[in-house]
DNA sequence: TTATCTAAAATAATCGATAATCTGTCAATT
DNA sequence: AATTGACAGATTATCGATTATTTTAGATAA
């Protein structure tokens, strides 16, 4: 993680060009939602909002970094108005944390953070799962089934950041996908702040694997179960699949952090 | 609900007084947490989320209406910058909603929405109350109990708004004391925003009645269960509890909704 | 050496003013 | 009558500058 900080971060030697996230680049290729030409978000704060995740969930930003008001200020050329505005926005997702008078930092990671997420993540998603399985609408099943598609066919290639990213945005798709269909808009935003804490750690620890054989398999048979509403084992596999990948990565995470 | 906004939101007849919750009134008799004297929070910002928490979940700001951001700005003799902030900051409470560049507004409500909310109430306590009576040092029981007898010795007078509110801060603590032993942070921050949710609603629709008789014999029982560590009993009884009391505001809130 | 105080520097928080965007009104046109 | 377009007023979003707080460094005393 040295030397991957936006360079506004609070370390001695702040090395590095300043640059930041491919500012003009639609990423080839790609349904990838752009970093900030005009999605619906037209202003400043909110643009600041999506670069600024994608730099803490990209690992960019160091975890528990304090980030320096006035040295991002000048980054993002930006005033401390919006920035402001975004970092509170981001305190929900659980990404940033703050403190009167001491400002933003990068919320921190730790093993027991992240036991957390998984537990919560296999309650939550197979809650949510089951409800859509129970009272979707048809195409329901079809949204999913073109999600697995989409995810099955990506490429990830550890050597190249950018099918990295394309199957991170597409594996999200799935995750949500499946819950989609819940009609509980509340617990839908839950499992988005999980998944959003959960890739945090895949992407930041997980990124010289090129992924395991048995996601794929998993993903299919939690999808098929969905479509073929079949509640018991669609939810018994997504929460096997939950604890697998999250017993996986606490384990190269505890790697990290004690060596 | 009429006649009871601060003044700053956009009714056509915008009567009645500006003033606002109780400015420099200790609450007498209270150890309720005073508005904005120094609490931890030193900033204005910090103490504008809590003075604004407090006028939506008590209702004083009705719900749906826009927030006209010069109009609070004046009341509260505050800049843009802090209210701004302040306001982002309560997105992820689910108390107030955003979209660019046409501001923010009060969070609707609505009987599905509140659904949900004991719903999930009833999914998250009840996780949360298994694992604080599995894991919970011994000390949590105690701190049950004290939170159960204070709750049961405060006055809940209807004609009387300040013992309401304290009702309200103590039964708020009461089942915070619950889960608090879960050593889960943050499914304790899911509950803590899904019962904020649901204090608004019955603070919001439930303000004629006294409260009904049965909550306190209720609340004694998940108690006791928790500090025996019969996890089934008391988990049983915290679902009933919830489910019972959502249902009777869900029926009231229908009333009022469709009048 | 360690601890305590103070001044200076760094940083966070706030403010007042300006720019950008939206909303409602009314006339002109079809 | 309904639709469109342009203007004016209102509101949101942003900026640069100022104020308040915290942190750092240095000096002094125990």
């Amino acid at each position: 993680m040295k030397g991957s900080n936006l360079g506004l971060v609070d370390v001695p030697k702040n090395a590095g060009p300043l640059e930041l996230v491919a500012e003009s680049e639609p990423a080839p290729g790609g349904s990838w939602q752009a970093a900030f030409i005009d999605d619906g978000k037209n202003t400043i704060a909110s643009q600041l909002v999506e670069r600024l995740r994608e730099a803490i969930v990209s690992g960019q930003l160091e975890a528990g970094a304090k980030i320096n008001l006035l040295r991002a200020r000048e980054i993002f050329s930006v005033s401390l108005s919006p920035l402001r505005e975004a970092l509170a926005r981001l305190i929900p997702d659980g990404l940033v944390t703050f403190e009167d008078n001491r400002g933003y930092r990068v919320a921190p990671v730790s093993v027991s953070n992240l036991r957390e997420i998984t537990r919560l993540r296999g309650e939550f998603e197979a809650l949510a799962l089951r409800q859509a399985i129970a009272s979707a609408p048809p195409e329901w099943e079809g949204d999913v089934m073109r999600a697995l598609h989409r995810l099955n066919t990506a490429e990830r290639n550890a050597a190249d950041p950018a099918t990295l990213e394309h199957w991170e945005a597409l594996h999200r798709d799935f995750h949500l996908s499946l819950l989609s269909g819940c009609g509980m808009p509340l617990l839908l935003g839950f499992c988005r702040t999980l998944l959003n804490l959960n890739d945090r750690y895949r992407r930041s620890f997980l990124v010289s694997t090129s992924g395991d054989r048995n996601v794929g398999m998993e993903h299919s048979e939690i999808a098929q179960g969905a479509a073929a509403r079949d509640a018991e084992f669609a939810c018994a596999r997504l929460r096997e699949h939950i604890q697998r990948t999250g017993s996986n990565l606490a384990s190269h995470l505890a790697d990290r952090i004690a060596p």
